[in-house]
DNA sequence: GCGACAG
DNA sequence: ATCTTGTCGC
């Protein structure tokens, strides 16, 4: 059989639909957050592992784990990393038995060039709230940090949160969802870890699920 | 003022 | 993200 290769990715088409879908970003949240779901994907090579985790809110207790695995074929390019992980991360909302009130993903939501990024990107895809949660700024034309917010052309889109460690998360709003209940929701289920507690748990899965396919 | 582009 | 060595802290 011939190995696996990579899928003829158009960049500039995919920008496009960025632009497009950002058209669908809804700003209006949840009435009432009784769990979140985080979800995270893991690689190696061109395998990848991914885990969902939801939780009740805020107590935070574990109701569903799932994971899936598959061949991923997508690069990572920056401000793309949506179509590198829909794929996996549809399969792992496919698998839930729960519908999580929120979903909290590893990267952006509207803090990026073309306001979609995985995190809100994901939400509109299947009309979702989301949050996104990343570990590190994602730096465009126009952005500029004031304080804990960063901004671009005078709007908020990201809170940086500070965890533990020392360390900070960068948290911006995704889908059917505002910065200030993206930002109180993270800082909620913040426990002993630098990423909130569904992330923290769905990144340890992903990555130990791909260990053990070795 | 420069540089910093998620995973 | 993942890989890798060295260092720090519980």
């Amino acid at each position: 059989m011939r190995g696996w290769q990579r899928c003829p990715f158009d960049a500039s088409r995919a920008m496009e639909a960025q632009l497009s879908l950002a058209k669908r970003v809804s700003s209006t949240p949840p009435d009432k957050v009784t769990s979140v779901c985080g979800m995270d994907v893991s690689y190696m090579g061109d395998r990848g592992s991914g885990a969902a985790v939801v939780m009740t809110y805020p107590n935070l207790e574990v109701v569903e784990v799932r994971g899936v695995e598959g061949t991923v074929r997508v690069p990572y390019m920056p401000t793309l990393l949506a179509f590198r992980e829909m794929p996996l991360l549809a399969a792992l909302r496919a698998k839930l038995r729960t519908s999580p009130s929120v979903y909290i993903l590893n990267g952006h939501g509207v803090f990026h060039p073309r306001r979609l990024g995985s995190a809100a990107h994901f939400g509109v895809v299947f009309d979702v709230p989301t949050i996104g949660v990343a570990s590190t700024p994602l730096w465009f034309e126009g952005v500029q940090m004031t304080g804990c917010r960063f901004t671009v052309g005078g709007r908020d889109v990201a809170a940086v949160v500070p965890s533990h460690l020392g360390g900070k998360v960068y948290v911006s709003a995704g889908h059917k969802m505002t910065l200030n209940l993206a930002e109180e929701i993270v800082r909620g289920c913040i426990r002993g870890h630098r990423l909130p507690e569904p992330l923290f748990l769905a990144d340890s899965y992903s990555r130990r699920a791909l260990g053990g396919s070795l």
